[in-house]
DNA sequence: AATCCTGTCAACCGCGGGTTT
DNA sequence: AAAACCCGCGGTTGACAGGAT
């Protein structure tokens, strides 16, 4: 279709806001709202672009935006949730609380990638850059990826679900602050509505998860609205086809879950009333306490001395383990939940 | 003091997806 | 059904600040 770029426009200006400039856009969302970006400006009688005044709000102007030095739980959860999804910065900045995809992406880029380079681990791929570790067991380090990515395959699912509860919830909570309807409505996108949350997460408050939600899902027997092909993964050691070239075979009971291709334990699925299906995946939670003693405090320690109690270790043999530790780490997580995930 | 280098981050750009006409 | 429109996302850029030489 071709669109032409909102901002070639002649006239409009660009680069740095000025305060009167956020001033003026300020006056006028906190008057009227912010229902469409494009007319916006020229209401507001700035000479920017819609784009750049939405930018200017949601990245600077909104006033539920925390700024300055992130928190090690803010870099524990990126650093976590970037295992998982990769460069989804939106679905990222969803369960980081006042922080904007922009920000997040920015300190990922000159902080958190750096640091995992250092310490060589692939900040894109979050594996040890030389595969060496994959030599030893392969087999139960590729059925651990496996595992790992049908996690990962969920968690990206779920997260864009919720990034979209979260968006149209923050908006009609700013919207209801101003006094007024909302000017899109709230319909529940389909894919959001296809994975409706039963029961709260734990409260465990670490890692910046204590506003996240269950993960426990239900899935209509029917659906297959949400999958992998629109997914971009977090790439693992042995991720594709892992369960069939690396042994994993499926337990009797066991479905393939329609759409995402996890392996589902019988265990995992249960048979609502309503005919749907539950589906009960490892929580985030539990993810990060299990990651929070190894890599990630590796990761911490690693940046700022003065957070680790080592010195006690040798350099040499901190730096030579730390892919190792890394690495095992993620693995950990899955071989560490058995109980209540019955997932793994 | 001047210049260069590096890090940071606000802002821009292009694209894709969803919605409306 | 197709075109037009709008919005949001992720990658990238460039201005600026501060440190090193």
């Amino acid at each position: 279709m071709g669109r032409s770029p909102c901002c070639d426009k002649v006239g409009l200006k660009k680069g740095p806001w000025t305060p009167e400039e956020d001033q003026k856009l300020l006056a006028y969302i906190e008057e009227h709202g912010c229902g469409s970006w494009r007319a916006l400006p020229a209401k507001a009688g700035l000479q920017r672009c819609g784009k750049s005044c939405r930018l200017r709000w949601t990245n600077y102007l909104r006033p539920d935006i925390k700024r300055g030095k992130f928190s090690l739980q803010e870099e524990q959860t990126i650093i976590q949730l970037h295992a998982l999804l990769g460069n989804r910065w939106s679905a990222i900045a969803t369960h980081l609380p006042k922080r904007t995809d922009n920000e997040i992406k920015n300190y990922w880029n000159t902080h958190l990638k750096k640091r995992l380079a250092k310490m060589g681990i692939d900040p894109v791929t979050h594996k040890p850059k030389s595969d060496a570790l994959l030599s030893g067991n392969d087999a139960h380090q590729s059925k651990n990826a496996a595992n790992l990515s049908h996690m990962a395959q969920w968690e990206s699912a779920r997260l864009e679900a919720e990034a979209r509860l979260v968006r149209e919830s923050k908006l009609r909570t700013f919207q209801h602050r101003l006094g007024r309807p909302s000017t899109t409505g709230f319909a529940i996108s389909a894919s959001a509505a296809q994975l409706v949350h039963k029961s709260p997460w734990n409260s465990v408050s670490n890692a910046g998860f204590g506003d996240l939600e269950s993960p426990k899902s239900t899935l209509t027997s029917s659906e297959n609205g949400i999958g992998p092909s629109s997914m971009p993964m977090t790439e693992f050691p042995g991720t594709a086809s892992a369960s069939s070239e690396t042994g994993i075979i499926k337990q009797e009971g066991e479905q393939e879950w329609k759409g995402l291709g996890v392996a589902v334990s019988s265990t995992n699925l249960a048979m609502e009333s309503n005919n749907s299906l539950t589906f009960t995946p490892p929580s985030i939670h539990e993810i990060g306490n299990t990651m929070e003693d190894g890599f990630i405090n590796l990761l911490l320690n690693d940046s700022d001395p003065s957070l680790s109690d080592s010195g006690k270790e040798s350099d040499g043999n901190s730096r030579g383990n730390d892919d190792k530790n890394y690495w095992n780490s993620i693995l950990d997580l899955v071989n560490s939940s058995p109980s209540d995930s019955p997932m793994f």
